[in-house]
DNA sequence: CGTAAAAGGTGATGGGCATCACAGCGTGGT
DNA sequence: ACCACGCTGTGATGCCCATCACCTTTTACG
């Protein structure tokens, strides 16, 4: 649960323990092109190179716990993170799933406020991270950057309310699950001839916990929309025919 | 359903519809103080006073609605409003309660994505226009602003996380009626020997859209919070036990 | 002030889903 | 190879809450 690497920032390719490629300068990174900090000039990035460290981790890493001071902030260079929220009782929800080139922990830092959710790494990821003193340097420095940040900042929020919207508004459960599906295909999904698929690493559990519903109950709506041809799930790819789901979606 | 009042940079004390005092200057409002426009340069709100309009709405007054391509950011100087997301079937869920001095449309306007939710007043309000041009350009070249911005999204933000975790969390609906009562008190609550007092102009209808419940069962939860001396109800106002409530809440 | 519309209250009913319980299954570790 | 542990599938049970139905009270407004 602790970097398995010492921050290095001029190391070309060193070993790479979970089986990642290291990206070992941010300028180079190919995550800019689809990321936030993708408009960024080359000297705002080099400036960026300059402050943050890079380290990696095993899935199942925790980056920070809710209600912690901000120490800085993660750029998830490869792999991916979950933020969860918990209940007193223990259980826990899954408020956002990042992927490579999103930043994590970006609001508290802004809003100087604790953590409010759980940050930890679902793969072995490579995360660059950026001390809080010198973001706030850098933020102030470059106009520009305060700028992208608005911009993630919004699509987060976004991404919030459309979750809030799927857990009051949905009719039943089925309908979540059904929706979420959905939402994963339209962002993630490639279509060939076999239906919709979308790469599906997720526990029974987990998918309860971003929908707000039972561990057996995603078991029997799973199984229920095998049952009816909706979906077919092949290894690690889950296979759908988005307009019959659609329709169970009510 | 319109601005009653033309745009109006100069007037003094003029009419004013709703019982509303009008404020016709942005560098003296008082809000200033409370938002997060707050610690902006007096120079910088000259520039901001100088491309605002200002329009006077009634209660039910809707801003825009989900779906439009942003026009320009709204400015909530007087009054209240709230954010709301609707499904096909018609019903809707209220997303965020907004009050004077804060920022609505923010969001859609940074990420230039059509606005995500329909912004309606519930009382009568005083509401400054900026046109997405000038704003754009003010951003630009403000750049205290943009961290400004930031700022208030990373607030939005967090209360968003909140909802999502009042939704998926809690054990039951009483549970969650519990705890957004007391996040009411918290946040506006004022106590005196008579317990914690807020102010309670929401019909039953409109909580429940809020928590995710239907019209009856607040209703019923309501009724027997009262019965249960958890709460009491004195005209607008709602005194409360936070304590005796929060073991409510479970 | 008087009427219409909106808001609030309450019973009956049924379905959906959490919960408990336990049994296959796969996988990784020593 | 083996066991242990985490994930998955499925039945039985019971309760919470949405829904329908109908009524009363309050508010809005000419």
């Amino acid at each position: 649960m602790t970097p398995t690497s010492k921050p290095s920032s001029a190391v070309s390719n060193s070993a790479a323990p979970y089986g990642l490629k290291v990206v070992d300068n941010c300028v180079d990174c190919g995550a800019r092109q689809k990321t936030l900090f993708c408009r960024m000039s080359a000297d705002t990035m080099r400036e960026l190179n300059m402050i943050r460290q890079t380290a990696l981790y095993p899935a199942g890493a925790v980056l920070f716990v809710e209600g912690e001071t901000p120490r800085g902030l993660f750029v998830l260079c490869s792999g991916e993170a979950k933020l969860t929220a918990g209940s007193r009782q223990g259980e826990s929800i899954i408020l956002r799933l990042a992927e490579s080139g999103e930043l994590i922990g970006l609001s508290s830092l802004i809003a100087s406020s604790p953590y409010a959710a759980t940050a930890e790494t679902t793969t072995p990821a490579q995360v660059a991270f950026v001390p809080a003193r010198k973001f706030q340097r850098f933020l102030r420095t470059h106009p520009d950057v305060a700028l992208r940040v608005a911009e993630h900042l919004s699509m987060e929020l976004h991404k919030s309310w459309e979750q809030a919207r799927l857990l009051a508004l949905a009719p039943s459960t089925r309908s979540k699950l059904a929706q979420l599906l959905l939402e994963w295909a339209s962002e993630h999904g490639k279509t060939d001839e076999e239906g919709t698929c979308v790469p599906f690493h997720m526990t029974h559990e987990e998918i309860g916990r971003i929908i707000g519903a039972s561990r057996e109950t995603v078991s029997r709506l799973l199984s229920d929309f095998k049952r009816r041809r909706l979906i077919r799930v092949k290894g690690a790819s889950l296979y759908m025919v988005p307009e019959e789901l659609r329709i169970a979606a009510v």
